[in-house]
DNA sequence: AATGAATGAGAGTTCATTCAT
DNA sequence: TATGAATGAACTCTCATTCAT
């Protein structure tokens, strides 16, 4: 927010809503934490933007000084949250020192990360329903990532041959199905050693390059 | 729809409401046609119970006489459209002379369910967040299916050896998300074959007992 | 409002608001009451949806079961209320022999509606900022038949020649403008009889035919 | 905007807020200035303080140490903008030589200030529902005008004699109509010549002395 | 003299549900 | 068995105004 403002400018599209301050980045803060308190318990349909508001300790007008609406703070909550996967997964991938153990890092890190936050993780899921769009951005930034190792992958013999693309979409169901099942699911805080193993297993079998 | 319903059968807690006639009978099956038409169209949050009633050709009053509320038709109604998917996979897959030809079959009429009915399977997506548990009990339904399949396919070594349970999910996640990427996002009305191929052909080496 | 509802037709655009019983009919007319009382104390913009329910005894959420929303039911209380001067007038000018005298009557009518309903009167000069169509059309409306008359009298010689058209908007301006003055404006509850007069002379001079 | 406000003048029971200083003068009239723009395109209602404030490149609280509200500012507006209608009228008007030339002039002024801000013309207009006492007086100063012209005329024997303030706010009101009609209403940038012409000859007849 | 974040009452509106008929 | 008018709480959102800085 450039704080040269023309007087009577019309500052283009996005309307620079508050934050032009310290205070107002500090609300703004609290306005998305709350946010993802709130949508993680109640899920976005039974949340409310003056329980939004509450949650962050401020008037139910204040909200709408940063926020255009509930999807909006929702779309911003989730591309967030998204960025913190992914980074969380390719930070974990990049200490690989083979394919194979990048692969097994990653899901680890993506596990990890649900079973940690399993509100969060929900929240994710359903921008199918809110924001099919930036669910999408966010499904096809990590296949992109995935796809592009398995080609390395396939380039050097490692991995049988085939549309990498495909691959990445279903190994990605496959994390999140088994994430689905024992993490949302489960009864335990973690996945299970041994599901966690059977999953590696299945991956790599699905992978390998047949003799 | 079926009108077998046994009265007080696996449903249990909630009274039949109605339906104690022929014409109620017939009643209560429009109701649950329109709430397909009308949950599959607006999805869980923007139907209502007056659109469902009007799309009936019925009071909105009258609804109450046979159901509890919005959410008590849409568990049924899911747990409908679940039955109809089962079904749809199972027959497909009966006619499966081998394993491995009776798992394409399943798949593929999974595939097909979903291009057909697309509003339908996006309406059983949605269940993960207004009834949990009947998603649960369905996706548990298949896998019970399919966990059964692998482990007779293991005992007869055609396929590697395994929890058969986690392998079934994992099965399970590659079929959604390749379904929610080809059809839901796909811009054709149909699953791409080379798509279905590749998929079919990570499923079998993932499966596939190693020489 | 048709009792032979097709189940499930759409109908059109007008939704069928309500009133399809005799208790309907009721309400919506209590409604329209309240609406005229509530936009004749308060104005256009400081009454509320909320108000004119309470005014008819009704909850908020029935009053949109009638109307489209505040806008909705000030435009049909307006043309109401155009219809019933325009009435007044026409009735009253009809009983003129000459047309000097149905001139005098009409203007007579006009001022004794306006001097019996003043807050209806503002009500309809309001319209200009609301729904600037329906008053013009009200407006056109009466200009027309002035118009019609002025031809009329023009063919007879009766009366200077000229657009009947201006001549129509002209007579209207003093009109609204001696009502405005002194009726809502003045402290009687009636038109001086000697500003009436006067107001005859004008017009009397500004039409007849100079010899 | 004249900038010689004698604090304390006219206007009396309003302390006169801020602009006790040259760059506090400055404000001031800024924001008279950007209310203008932002009332004519907007309307009263449409309108809000946020705007204003905006369009004067000034944050909203400063708005508060110049004008009491939004009333407030809006009042000092339309007697502003009525100064200026009444100014161009007599002006115009003292270049007749004539009565009849000078009301000729003084309705040519009115037409072509409302042709050539329509915004301004409808504000003044809208006066009526939010200042009724301001618009109130301007008319009656116009009224005033007219009247002392139309006694002289009546004392030399020029015009039908009357009571001149009826027939000044006769004469108001067949401007007022003739401009919305032709103005607000029309589709041109300004009134036709003949309506003009019409009018011109309809209020002729209706002043002049009968031979 | 100026700021701008914060307020909070109140607006319009929706809809699952009830109940007298 | 069916009706449909009525409910009223809850929702999103606006904006004139205040006040600590």
């Amino acid at each position: 927010m450039s704080d040269t403002r023309a007087p009577g400018g019309v500052e283009g599209t996005a309307p620079p809503r508050g934050a032009r301050t310290e205070r107002g980045a500090r609300t703004r803060t609290r306005l998305l934490e709350a946010a993802e308190q709130v949508f993680t318990e109640l899920g976005y349909h039974d949340a409310s933007i003056v329980k939004v508001a509450e949650a962050a300790g401020v008037a139910p007008g204040t909200f709408y000084l940063y926020f255009a609406g509930k999807q909006d703070i929702f779309d911003e909550l989730v591309e967030e949250l998204n960025r913190r996967v992914r980074k969380a997964m390719a930070d974990a991938a990049s200490h690989g020192r083979t394919r194979g153990e990048a692969e097994r890092l990653g899901f680890q890190a993506f596990f990890r990360f649900t079973a940690e936050h399993p509100g969060l993780y929900r929240v994710i899921r359903q921008a199918e329903f809110v924001s099919p769009r930036a669910l999408r951005g966010h499904y096809e930034r990590i296949v992109a990532g995935y796809a592009s190792g398995l080609q390395e992958a396939m380039a050097r013999g490692e991995i049988a041959t085939g549309d990498p693309e495909v691959l990445a979409w279903a190994l990605m169901g496959v994390g999140e199905m088994i994430g689905l099942r024992w993490i949302l699911w489960g009864d335990t805080d973690e996945i299970p050693t041994h599901v966690f193993e059977e999953t590696m297993r299945f991956v790599q079998r699905a992978l390998d390059a047949q003799p």
